[in-house]
DNA sequence: CTTCTAACA
DNA sequence: TGTTAGTA
């Protein structure tokens, strides 16, 4: 094989090679997306290796991956291309959805149009929204499901490194969660639950072997402000307490497990939620921020899903879960639903699942 | 004439 | 990403 037979290519040779802009060029480098050598005189020179990856990065960019998440691909931290692929089809299927909602609520604008009747400025706003609205976010959660369930390498940190990462955390929610050090080795405790080894994937980032959840650490000025626990595409993030809190919080967790009564609110909240889902325009407002975000993203299907089940019959509390949230068995004319629920301190929904 | 960096749109 | 300025 020829060794010094290969091609080098300038700037613009390679932009026109591979139809990028030398900015394009320039700004991949900037990301650490490529790294062309240079010659004495600074000038950029490009091989058939860096041709390679910019058509990579040129596919990758048009499949709807962004820079960010193509760099990480190509740094080797991704392997799994097959669960990539199915999440973007997931992306591509919510946008899909997306679409036709957009779709039909144009007709029937149309409709009322062609029969002369008006059109309001918040019906034309109505639309937009549902247009525009959710696909990004549904992509970006899409993706980050995708980037919370890819396979993680292991590291070692020193015990220095952990060292300030045991304590008590709180999330919005109330629910208070221990980091402890187990023979130098970091592990996460949620109540009612056995201890979870966190295994470094980087300083201050660590994963659970076996489940897709991540738990990282955020400082200010070095000091450690902040728990992030990653799970289902989203994060929830914990705030540093005493361990007086704390004890305080986990007996009273611990009382309401023991007495298996559910909160005065919860069946009513239930019940709100619901009828709202039903509504023709829903309203989020009791939903605590973060839970807001996915109730207007999944508007539609749990719209669809409630419409099928048809008018609700009866609501039964079951228990009270390890994480203190109030589980509801709801029956409906033709089918029921597993319902969790539970509250932030501001008296707002902070949790809600159906199964 | 081209590429470089840096800064701004 | 595009553009522009001032260089080498």
């Amino acid at each position: 094989m020829g060794k010094d037979t290969e091609e080098w290519l300038t700037a613009q040779q390679c932009a026109t090679r591979t139809g990028l802009s030398i900015r394009a060029l320039r700004l991949y480098e900037q990301r650490g997306l490529i790294s062309p050598r240079r010659t004495t005189k600074d000038w950029r020179l490009y091989g058939r290796s860096e041709i390679e990856r910019l058509h990579e990065i040129v596919a990758l960019k048009a499949f709807g991956l962004s820079l960010k998440d193509i760099g990480a691909l190509l740094s080797g931290q991704v392997t799994d291309l097959g669960r990539a692929l199915d999440t973007q089809r997931h992306a591509l299927e919510a946008r899909l959805r997306q679409a036709e909602t957009g779709l039909r609520a144009i007709d029937v604008l149309r409709q009322r149009f062609d029969k002369g009747e008006s059109i309001s400025t918040e019906d034309l706003l109505g639309l937009i929204h549902t247009m525009e609205g959710a696909p990004e976010t549904e992509a970006a959660t899409g993706w980050a499901r995708y980037e919370q369930a890819r396979p993680r390498v292991a590291t070692s940190l020193s015990h220095n490194q952990m060292a300030d990462l045991e304590g008590a955390w709180q999330f919005a929610d109330g629910l208070v969660v221990r980091t402890k050090l187990v023979e130098g080795k970091l592990h996460f405790c949620p109540p009612g639950q056995p201890a979870y080894r966190l295994w470094a994937e980087a300083p201050d980032r660590f994963f659970i072997k076996g489940l897709p959840v991540q738990v990282s650490f955020t400082r200010r000025e070095g000091a450690v402000v902040g728990l992030n626990h990653h799970q289902d595409g989203g994060v929830e993030t914990a705030v540093p307490i005493d361990s007086a809190s704390a004890a305080l919080a986990e007996t009273t967790l611990a009382q309401r497990i023991t007495e298996q009564q559910p909160l005065a609110a919860s069946a009513a909240a239930i019940r709100g939620v619901i009828a709202t889902h039903g509504a023709a325009d829903p309203d989020f407002d009791n939903l605590a921020p973060a839970l807001k975000r996915l109730a207007e993203e999944q508007r539609d299907h749990m719209a669809a899903v409630l419409a099928s089940l048809g008018p609700l019959q009866s609501l039964d509390f079951t228990r009270v879960s390890d994480t203190g949230l109030d589980i509801f068995i709801a029956n409906f004319a033709q089918g029921r639903l597993e319902i969790g629920i539970g509250f932030a301190p501001s008296g707002k929904i902070s949790t809600l699942y159906f199964t």
